[in-house]
DNA sequence: TTTGAAAGTGTATTAAGGACACAAAGTAAA
DNA sequence: TTTACTTTGTGTCCTTAATACACTTTCAAA
């Protein structure tokens, strides 16, 4: 099996758990999917960041690594949404890295363990690993095929993703500090797949008193220029500690 | 790595990996589950059913196949919670199995799938197996110690369920064919933990139009007699075909 | 100064949620 | 056979949330 030395500790690749990462960006128009390619030929369908674990690590410290070394993320909001894994997920034969450690152990197979990260994209700048070079941003209305099991795991990440924004307001994590209702309004919109009313989705948003009026407006739009809003983390804090859980949409 | 040969195939037990299953029963009055005695001397925690799988099968299929092969239970309603698993798992000594595999593989860590399930406790009859003959109900609250990290998962499973049920309308699952509408109303209860308005718990279920009145009563009882009830599973799944989602509570 | 484009705002109607109390139907015991 | 006991089963009022819907305002650019 394969060793590896970090940070003076002998560890080890654990040759039949990886982790995978759909990493959603929101480009005030749409929902994205942070994906890389691959293929040293063409023709080799994009996949999700992903990579073993170490036996050293457990599966969040593991998927925050990944985001760490792939995508140059750190401190992203992070939600597992399940393990993966046929039999056939033995077809993972592009990973190197998977191939040395099969070289020891050759009848194992993989398990992934998904999770969904929010990031806001200008958080993001390709990295120079070897990896997250051919890292990019795809509209998830776009992708019709993925390597592997990725389109399931997709899939199970957009319904989840559904299901806990009708709960917390996880949207944040997604708009940069200062953001308009507007844009608010169009990536509920995204995440659910519906359109929602204006005026309806304004109100309720403000009576949920967890976002704050800025005393600054937009600026360089050739329209009536809008009022700029914050998250108030500390109100949310205070409304979920008393077990209200109800943001819902 | 221990082989085994099963249905004429050789089939592998993967050392990393393992499910465990948290098995919901109701016994009117409030929520069990089924836990397993692994001590062979006193004062060990119980656990939760669980074991290693098989190279050869997908995850859903352990989940299946450890239902059926520590409990007898088979086309039981089963849903993944998460994966779970940080370096301690590796304490999880007293699995002979795992001694075993892990004598080819000594330095690998187990992760645990774990899955929810819902069964009519009338279904499950202790079984001659020398895991099961050691298997008993206990009921959720009364659950303070479990062995491993299996408190955590029960924990989460029961959160999990919570959830699900306030969107589907599964609880069914854990009731006989011919219910009556206080034994849905109390099993609702369990599950959320919190007390439910009789004649609104009434009315509301009743609205949902996926429960039908049988010409049969309650027998035996020393009281006004109750109407029975059952599932129509068609109506439901006609509502939950045309995108109808909220059986919420 | 006109045009285009998005922001921002209120009301009326309908549906759902929550609180609440008493008569009816059976068995068991006196 | 009467009484006591226990659980079933039911309706209304009030409050809160959801939905549908259209016009004026403010800025930049032409």
């Amino acid at each position: 099996m394969k060793k590896k030395v970090i940070k003076n500790k002998l560890v080890e690749l654990n040759p039949n758990v990886s982790v995978d990462c759909v990493i959603f960006g929101f480009d005030f128009e749409k929902l994205n999917v942070l994906l890389i390619d691959r293929g040293t030929t063409l023709g080799i369908p994009l996949a999700l960041p992903g990579n073993l674990i170490y036996n050293s690590e457990n599966l969040d410290e593991a998927a925050s690594r990944v985001l760490e070394e792939l995508a140059g993320l750190k401190n992203i909001y992070l939600e597992q949404i399940g393990a993966f894994g046929d039999p056939l997920r033995i077809t993972k034969i592009t990973d190197q890295e998977w191939l040395k450690a099969m070289r020891a152990e050759p009848s194992a197979r993989v398990i992934t363990v998904a999770y969904f990260s929010l990031v806001k994209m200008s958080d993001y700048v390709p990295q120079a690993s070897s990896f997250a070079k051919n890292a990019s941003w795809v509209s998830v209305q776009e992708i019709t095929e993925l390597a592997f099991d990725h389109l399931e795991i997709l899939t199970t990440a957009k319904e989840s993703l559904k299901q806990k924004i009708r709960r917390q307001p996880i949207g944040f994590n997604l708009l940069p500090e200062k953001f308009t209702l507007s844009q608010l309004h169009r990536l509920y919109e995204s995440i659910l797949e519906k359109p929602l009313d204006k005026r309806n989705f304004r109100r309720k948003i403000q009576k949920l008193d967890i976002i704050e009026s800025l005393k600054e407006k937009q600026k360089g739009v050739p329209h009536k220029p809008s009022q700029l809003f914050k998250f108030n983390k500390e109100k949310y804090e205070l409304l979920t500690k008393i077990g209200f859980d109800n943001f819902g949409f």
